[in-house]
DNA sequence: CTAAAATGGACAATCGGTTGCGCAATAGGA
DNA sequence: TCCTATTGCGCAACCGATTGTCCATTTTAG
């Protein structure tokens, strides 16, 4: 239980100040050679480290990062974790933890909780249930920037990273295409989520690009739980015609969506073929792999997320007035295709 | 950008000392009544939040607790964090995270920075290849506390939280006994784990108990990567007498060996049934689920270790000499089975 | 009516560093 | 030799709260 030395205990050992002990350590050109020397001798036989508390408490900074997102469990954000993680080592930043489990209330309490801890920064990924920010807003007041990643805000005054979805949801209805599919029918995600909006947007173009009819028949939604998916899944598989390709919002309700097709008698990715978005590495090992998928980059949206905090944060330290520039990343999503499909056969 | 009031603030507005603020707002008996009113009336108005980190610091505390993992990316810990957050979100404590990426350099470097930030506590899952503990022991000179939970130590003198496999095992076996099945073979992790010790014991004891002889022809190891779990399974299916059921170090070797066996025409299930440890929610998606596996609790793991570091703090606090015991939670795993196996046709 | 006790607050030290300012002592220039 | 730089270092304030000690009233008891 030895105590941790302090630049007091190196004063008195060495009958100098501690004011010439500091800035002997972070080598000021006012102290002598010397002097130097000896100070940064004994720190070094003492184990001498800084308290990284007591530096930043007086440089009014907590050099920790709040994070907050949905769920932990799910692998997109587990990978974002990562990626917002090794960017924050590189930056000494540290990481203070939080899940709002999709729901509003915990998101507010969470964010609550993050204030109080006086985060230098904020990153998130909204909650599924979040259609108002004031909580966040209040953020500003207390001047702690926010960097929104994935599930973004709609609002322009806001930094955020995310992907694409539309333009990959344009390759993915054009790779069903170029595979001989015409009868692509799309189950989507909450109305509200900027996800939802932009994947409808894209697969309304990417039909219309290959002059194909749009028919609103083929779009379903779900809220994303298991019975919503099913209940999607129910309507389409009743339509006269029935699908050949089924695009579904991400990759756990292209597992639902499966699941209850296979139960239902339809030959998955054989009678029906379906392609996703996220990319789960789990999804190799599943029954029914989707055959195509939009990749993501949760870790690069992480890394590119904690990347913009940072420099707002030094924009902040050199007082360079802020000009009211929000930093907005977007990421092209990738396609990838695991098989080639049947193009015949259906 | 409105500065976070202060109690400096209040006691200027108010005309009266900093200290008798801060006792008024803490409700000490030496303040008068019509001045404590004024003072938690103004404190209300200004929105004041006492600074945490101010506090924190007097008391030399952080109020953090490290946490370090191999991998966020996998559901058993992702889980545990998810424990471990929510007990920690309860006592008021923050979590510094870190991965190790199941390398000893990593968790090394981990533990390090954990040091750096003082974090107040740790509570780690080792690393793979950890096989010495002189990083960890070095916190116990600065009086860290470290709980170590699943991936644990073998030596005595720590406190720690782990799922009795010993147990789950002898229970996998019999469930697989009782259902008919004799030859039963077993896919161990690596040696040194003390998870694989104890499975390995386990089986060994499970399979006597019934008066069944063991084989060690049957017991393979893999080092979990998919390589070594195809190594494993390849000298498996080559026996003369083909095991009737294989038992899986955790679902992740489960996957891989399963896959590895339908490529190899085995009827995954029915041909050979495999049972596993984990009970990842994930593998009912999967083309073949376990049909049986011991659920590790790893929630509750995480939650039962932040308990016991919280009471170890607690001790610390009231400077009651703590007493060199350590900890030791050991839970009882419970067996899920999925489906009833094929009790003949094997 | 006076001495003692209770009441209500102010002062100042402290946690572990950082940093502006001032003061000697030495060095250099005229 | 005297005056001014320069060098080297100490003093003290500060970050935001807590807490022991002390002082000044007021109240109470004898």
């Amino acid at each position: 239980m030895d105590k941790l030395p302090t630049i007091k205990e190196i004063a008195v050992r060495l009958n100098v100040s501690v004011s010439t002990v500091s800035r002997a350590l972070s080598n000021h050109p006012r102290i002598g050679f010397g002097t130097k020397e000896r100070v940064q001798q004994l720190a070094k036989e003492l184990g001498y480290e800084p308290n990284t508390q007591a530096i930043f408490f007086k440089q009014k900074k907590t050099h920790v990062i709040g994070v907050i997102i949905p769920y932990i469990r799910e692998d997109f954000f587990s990978q974002a974790i990562s990626g917002i993680e090794s960017a924050a080592i590189e930056h000494e930043y540290t990481i203070l933890f939080g899940q709002s489990y999709d729901e509003l209330e915990r998101e507010i309490k969470a964010v609550a909780a993050m204030k109080k801890q006086r985060v230098d920064g904020l990153i998130i990924s909204l909650s599924k249930e979040t259609n108002k920010y004031t909580h966040l807003e209040a953020l500003k007041k207390y001047d702690i920037p926010v960097v929104y990643f994935d599930r973004v805000p709609t609002m322009t005054d806001s930094h955020k990273v995310f992907c694409n979805l539309y333009k990959g949801t344009i390759d993915l209805v054009g790779w069903l295409f170029n595979n001989g599919y015409r009868n692509i029918a799309f189950i989507n995600g909450p109305d509200k989520l900027r996800a939802s909006k932009e994947r409808l947007k894209g697969y309304i173009d990417g039909i219309s690009k290959h002059q194909l009819k749009v028919d609103m028949q083929l779009v379903e939604t779900t809220d994303l739980s298991k019975e919503g998916t099913e209940m999607a899944m129910k309507k389409l598989l009743s339509l006269k015609k029935l699908p050949q390709a089924i695009i579904t919002f991400n990759d756990y309700v292209h597992m639902d969506a499966t699941q209850y097709a296979a139960k239902n008698n339809i030959a998955v990715n054989k009678h029906i073929i379906f392609v996703s978005f996220a990319n789960l590495p789990i999804t190799s090992y599943t029954a029914f792999p989707p055959l195509a998928s939009i990749e993501q980059h949760p870790y690069r949206q992480g890394e590119k997320a904690m990347d913009i905090l940072m420099t707002i944060l030094k924009n902040k330290d050199t007082q360079e007035l802020v000009p009211d520039t929000y930093y907005t990343e977007e990421l092209a999503p990738s396609l990838v295709a695991y098989k080639q499909p049947l193009s015949s056969g259906h």
